[in-house]
DNA sequence: TAGATTGTTAATCGATTAACAATC
DNA sequence: TAGATTGTTAATCGATTAACAATC
């Protein structure tokens, strides 16, 4: 297994198995199949086995995958076995939801920092953190090796707070800001804007 | 131009290159290339001309595409040339950041209507809708000729709910909840989950 | 005109599917 | 054993890139 040569397509099925085992786990399920597996998360039982595949040899011919087994390898490979600190920048609205989200515990992340620059809402709560002041943002980042962040900031703050982000060490950015953000090669960007994504919808309408 | 023929893939790029249109717009410019266009929002030049090239010549050898002009055709390709009203489920904290969000203004979208099967919150207000019983849904949402909506119910509730707006005639939904949804084939999904996005990037960590 | 840039074709590259031997 | 299902190979399908004639 060389991630090198994993297509970044695969790591992107990945989590989704992950989150449909972990609710077959929940349930009280104890193997599952390719099919079954594939049914329910929208993919043929070639690609969840090939994908699979990829990283080893986890199921059985005749009786498929122990869920609990594929679980923790599915787990070791994404490295969501330990619990990543994140760091969320921007404190409005949407900042708050993600602050308070309980869908990040045994998933393999917690807030621990909340940033905004503006002075009316430094100092405040959210939930349990108390609102820091972004422009100390590298300094507070960087010693705790934090290397994943949430960016929830405007459009027109959002390149330059992710510079900031790359300067203090993090390497993993979940942008909900809706523009594009330029980072160096090593350096990965999710993004999340409901608006692009309902419009990809409507084209179908 | 056949709805039909276009790849999903390059539907999911138009509406990240209308964004950054608009985005240049704003700032004044009137035209670009696909080689600027590109280095914006990381697709090569090739790609773009491409991908734009599927619905038309809206560009000019030598000049590059007209700005405005573009992003009318891009509006109109989407169809979010009109506003498209959404029904919000789920009065949470996700609930209530989209309730307010202002980024759907000039992207095609407003929130119209919001329910929650939470007694204790129904008759609430969310910024300015009241919060309404998820069991009324159906019964609002179709004769309002409701056909997007946003889901930020637990995942436990998330297929019934899925299930009822198929049946109001909802045929594009922004899934929130963790969980893959089954839905018809004239019925388009999209899944926001920030777990799911921040372990596809774990992986390169 | 000379330079720039599109739209499109052909070539390349990569992803998905079908099929089946291996084997639990 | 018989039935079920994996892991993998080869074939198919689809997407991206490179290159360039057309033309603004």
């Amino acid at each position: 297994m060389n991630a090198n040569k994993i297509p970044d397509i695969i790591i992107g099925r990945l989590p989704v198995y992950l989150r449909a085992l972990q609710r077959m786990a929940d349930s009280g399920l104890k193997t599952t199949s390719s099919q079954e597996l594939g049914e329910l998360v929208g993919v043929s039982a070639a690609q969840i086995r090939k994908d699979i595949s990829q990283f080893g040899e986890f199921g059985k011919q005749g009786t498929g995958y122990a869920i609990v087994y594929l679980i923790e390898k599915l787990r070791g490979i994404l490295k969501v076995d330990k619990i990543w600190d994140v760091a969320l920048i921007g404190a409005g609205d949407m900042g708050h939801a993600l602050a308070h989200y309980q869908g990040f515990a045994n998933r393999g992340f917690r807030v621990v920092m909340v940033f905004d620059n503006d002075k009316s809402k430094i100092g405040k709560n959210v939930g349990e953190f108390t609102i820091e002041d972004t422009a100390h943002l590298v300094e507070r980042i960087k010693p705790a090796g934090i290397k994943t962040a949430m960016l929830t900031v405007p459009a027109t703050a959002a390149q330059s707070v992710a510079d900031q982000l790359i300067q203090a060490g993090v390497k993993a950015i979940l942008n909900y800001a809706p523009i594009s953000i330029n980072v160096p090669n090593n350096v990965k960007v999710q993004y999340i804007d409901p608006s692009i994504h309902l419009q990809r919808m409507t084209f179908y309408l």
